[in-house]
DNA sequence: CTCGGAAAGC
DNA sequence: GCTTTCCGAG
């Protein structure tokens, strides 16, 4: 809830607590800043600036002295701090922005999107302070995917179980813990004598800065916009998570479902400042009605099996039915699904049935990306070349997901996709769409090279993909009937596609790579009805079985696919090619569908909760 | 300033 | 695994 002293920024409580970054005793950076930047105190030193979840930092020296004094480093300094830092850009956990001194950017929607949405459907609203997180740490994994990358998946965010209890703690005082209890206090005051000593001009500034939201705020804005009756919640709201004006009809609601989905680009979210907005956020609560999260899951459920993705996932959903997968009209919401929140979920399948294509007329907020893996500055600079050609193919097929065949047809044309497809979970989608910065803009032109932006999502892309395959195979259609994808993106959903997808490690012979590792032929054609679905889907259940223990793989593919992407670089080729996401990984995890009983959530909550908030660190 | 490789530490 | 430390390069 609310910490009513704590001006932290919209980010969510959880985002703040140090018990998300699990994978490290010790508190991460990433962590720290997030805290720095939720505290008044330190405005001065660093805040939040531009963009949502740009943040800069005012007084590296100040910066570094605090990080070094949390993490007993007296000898910190920016140039080290800097040098953590950048270790972010390639786990997407930030980004700088280009152009602004000390200007870095975090991709909340990695982060968020852990913590997304744990429905409880029980109630109809998402609990703002603690929203059900999966038990401890089980996380459900998708096939082939988790993303090592960035937040380990459980690790890092893994526990988005509390929001506020744990923020506030850290509120009150973690900034240092270096030698138990010196620092918190004092690095705290330092920080406040340091804004006091001497950084007039920031004051003004401060004017400037976003305001800053309560964290809870957060999650009421989604709902806003999830809520029918909220769906479009000005941009500006106050919330750090831009909500995508989405386009379509009704608002895609849809994309509410997660933050990740309102993560939608805005052209320009201010982060506005405007307090009275806060109050009548309030109101809105993070809602689904049971409708809606039916149809959000059994579209989900859908997804998973067209993504091929084991079985288990519908356990956590006892009370859906799953649709049949073959079926095709189901598979065509559940493609759809990715953009699409529930209700308008619905609502799509109804007018895909009718029109089918014609969806690509309501031009979704969502769109792909093709993301080649980031690249080194070697790569990049030597890589330019295909940079540009990727973003050619991306951008077609971003611009629409019109039909599997424009997709087979880029593929397949192209060869094996060999480049790192990411998802656009992350902020990086909005960031991409956000013209707001130089960085971005770049990125964008540049068809989005790496972890900033966009993400292509390889995940959108699989699904159509294996949708295909699956039309294909059940005789439903041409290549063609592939659904007009709206626009997959950020859709947390997506990035639980994504995150099955595995990463196209290129055989060239593969037409798609990124669906059919397993059961399906990477023949696009040639899929066929060969495989029954039975034995399909037996063999992803068994696959899945498997993939706990190839999480870590995923990291390695990641590795595999920088490396075939630049053997692509050589062969002059740009692809989409699968990839897995990082964000998706972590996505996933946490995500995972609620527990069938909000009780029974909630207890595991609690108790993760309770475990969790025993854990602060000091030195 | 910024970027990342490399190596070392924890 | 996540930095911390160094450092050359842009």
């Amino acid at each position: 809830m609310k910490t009513s002293a704590d001006p932290g920024f919209a980010f969510p409580d959880w985002a703040y607590k140090p018990e998300s970054s699990p994978g490290s005793r010790q508190i991460q950076l990433w962590h720290f800043i997030l805290e720095l930047l939720r505290k008044e105190e330190y405005h001065d030193v660093i805040a939040w600036q531009g963009d949502y979840g740009e943040f800069v930092i005012k007084d590296p020296d100040e910066v570094a002295r605090l990080w070094g004094a949390r993490k007993c480093k007296p000898q910190m300094n920016y140039d080290k701090l800097s040098r953590a830092l950048r270790y972010y850009y390639n786990k997407r956990i930030l980004h700088k922005t280009k152009g602004k001194r000390f200007t870095y950017k975090f991709n909340f929607n990695k982060l968020v999107l852990v913590n997304y949405p744990f429905i409880d459907m029980g109630s109809g609203r998402v609990p703002q302070s603690a929203p059900p997180v999966p038990t401890g740490g089980s996380h459900f994994r998708f096939p082939p995917s988790t993303p090592s990358d960035v937040l380990s998946s459980s690790e890092e965010l893994r526990s988005p179980g509390m929001f506020s209890s744990v923020a506030r703690r850290m509120a009150r005082g973690s900034v240092s813990d270096c030698s138990d209890g010196t620092s918190t206090n004092s690095e705290l005051e330092e920080a406040v004598g340091a804004d006091e000593r001497g950084m007039g001009p920031d004051r003004a500034y401060r004017g400037l800065l976003p305001p800053r939201l309560p964290h809870d705020s957060l999650f009421r804005i989604y709902p806003a916009g999830l809520g029918r009756h909220g769906p479009r919640v000005h941009p500006d709201s106050l919330s750090p998570f831009p909500v995508s004006p989405l386009p379509g009809p009704g608002g895609l609601l849809g994309p509410n479902l997660s933050p990740a989905l309102s993560m939608t680009p805005t052209p320009h979210m201010s982060y506005t400042p405007s307090p009275s907005m806060s109050s009548p956020m309030l109101g809105s609560h993070f809602s689904f009605n049971q409708e809606d999260m039916k149809h959000y899951l059994q579209a989900h459920t859908q997804s998973v099996y067209n993504y091929h993705l084991s079985p288990r996932a519908f356990l956590h959903y006892p009370n859906i039915i799953i649709p049949q997968p073959h079926r095709p009209t189901l598979e065509k919401p559940a493609a759809h699904h990715l953009h699409c929140p529930p209700l308008p979920l619905s609502h799509s399948l109804n007018q895909q049935a009718a029109g089918g294509e014609e969806r690509e007329q309501h031009p979704s907020p969502f769109k792909f990306k093709l993301q080649p893996p980031p690249l080194g500055r070697k790569q990049r600079d030597s890589g330019s070349s295909l940079a540009a050609a990727s973003s050619s193919s991306s951008s077609s097929q971003s611009s629409s997901f019109t039909g599997s065949s424009q997709i087979i047809n880029s593929s397949v044309a192209a060869g094996p996709p060999k480049i790192k497809v990411e998802p656009i979970s992350d902020i990086e989608s909005e960031e991409e769409v956000e013209v707001t910065d130089i960085s971005d803009e770049d990125e964008l032109n540049h068809s989005d090279e790496e972890e900033q932006g966009g993400i292509f999502t390889p995940t959108a892309h699989h699904y159509h993909h294996q949708l295909n395959s699956y039309l294909r195979a059940n005789g439903t259609g041409s290549s063609h009937s592939a659904p007009p994808h709206s626009h997959p993106e950020e859709d947390p959903d997506d990035d639980v596609f994504k995150t099955p997808a595995t990463p196209p490690i290129g055989s060239s012979s593969q037409a798609f790579p990124l669906i059919n590792l397993k059961s399906e032929p990477g023949q696009a054609a040639p899929i066929s009805p060969c495989i029954p679905l039975k034995l399909r889907f037996k063999r992803r259940w068994s696959e899945d079985q498997k993939m706990e223990a190839e999480g870590e793989r995923d990291e390695a593919e990641d590795k595999k696919v920088r490396a075939d992407r630049e053997e692509e670089k050589k062969v002059g080729e740009a692809e989409n090619g699968g990839g897995r996401g990082e964000a998706g990984g972590v996505i996933l995890g946490l995500m995972l569908p609620p527990p069938p009983t909000q009780r029974r959530a909630s207890s595991e909550l609690q108790r993760a909760t309770a475990q969790l908030s025993l854990e602060n660190t000091g030195c």
